[in-house]
DNA sequence: AGTTTTACCTAACGGCGTTAGCAAAGGTAG
DNA sequence: CTACCTTTGCTAACGCCGTTAGGTAAAACT
């Protein structure tokens, strides 16, 4: 009898459903004015219902956040097929990498829990332009006796400000896998020296 | 007559207070449960006098987040003055960026919009191992000639993971001056070109 | 047929950000 | 001292939110 079959695929197919809406609203109007409600609005069912399929909201964020590594993983598996030198296949995963986030940003900010309604997202750049300022003084310094050139430094500097926080981010993230917090310094301390060396 | 400077030196103070009581309560249990009624509550004054004060909710985390930038842009300007010569500066600034955000992890996501509540900050970890793996693989094999060491790789998949987030995540939340999108692009193509150099 | 299980809903709880409208207190001028 | 105005602060509400208790009607099973 097909009937206990039939009830799992609807409950499967419900799932999928609201995954699906859920995305979608998150896509058009952010994660954060994504709410249970308009959900089940949208999917034109009891508030209630939702809860039956998954524990609570968190639960929906955290499955949308998997379906984004799932993305991710298999672009990234496409490139080793594709290039068998490790240079090329490198230079191809963070390329990949790049336009995964950007073709799909609401998925990147779910895996990496990017995006809180402060710091208003752009009002900001005034305020870190100090800090830039601080950066590219002294990488300025460093650089002087070699050929100079404005955008050069312009890139180092925000090449340097990205290893620093895209390190803290992941460590503070918790998606470090490094559990000795001096051990993650390290990382840091040596990601540094190298980038001095090869100004 | 002090009435006016004693009413407006209040009115300061009100204000500070309920800065102060904010980014206790940040501290004490994360943005995410900052509410403006447990701020009227700390305070011991009603709702709406937080308004008189603040537009809304939003400009009470933004003017913290501008303390956080103040206080990170006190720290690299003593740099400055203890550390003339320029690669020691830069290394001290490294160095104070990273103390800086692992002694006030609030103020640090107030800067730069982290800690969604999704993702379960930490539940992720396996998550990303298959991208690890796949970065890990490209690196030995670049790497195989010259001596490999286990550790050193790792340090080495999080260092280029780092650059590839940190770029993308400055970008994302629009820290980025550059305006030109391909320019951003071509900022992670120069700094993946020299991280593989490096190797 | 009656009985149990499932699907689904209404209605509520307690919390949130925000605002309207009112009362009291503080200060000013006659 | 009185009349007035401004500031200060409150209560109460609106419309959201996530989550859950409890009930009803249909479906499936015996």
């Amino acid at each position: 009898m097909g009937i206990l079959e039939r009830r799992i695929r609807q409950k499967e197919n419900m799932r999928t459903t609201i995954l699906a809406v859920a995305l979608q609203q998150v896509k058009d109007e952010g994660w954060q004015s994504l709410s249970i409600r308009k959900i089940a609005d949208a999917i034109e069912y009891s508030v209630p219902v939702i809860y039956d399929h998954f524990e609570n909201k968190e639960a929906i964020l955290f499955e949308l956040s998997l379906d984004g590594f799932r993305l991710l993983e298999r672009s990234l598996e496409k490139n080793k097929k594709k290039y068998p030198d490790p240079t090329e296949r490198l230079k191809a995963h963070a390329e990949t990498y790049w336009n995964f986030a950007f073709k799909n940003p609401e998925y990147y900010q779910l895996m990496y829990g990017l995006g809180m309604p402060c710091c208003g997202a752009g009002k900001m750049k005034p305020e870190f332009n100090s800090f830039r300022k601080y950066i590219g003084e002294a990488i300025e310094g460093i650089v002087k006796n070699k050929k100079s050139d404005d955008s050069e430094t312009c890139f180092k500097i925000y090449a340097f400000w990205s290893v620093l926080h895209g390190l803290i981010s992941i460590v503070m993230m918790r998606c470090s896998d490094i559990d000795d917090s001096t051990m993650n310094k390290k990382v840091m301390d040596d990601t540094v020296e190298a980038f001095i060396k090869n100004l």
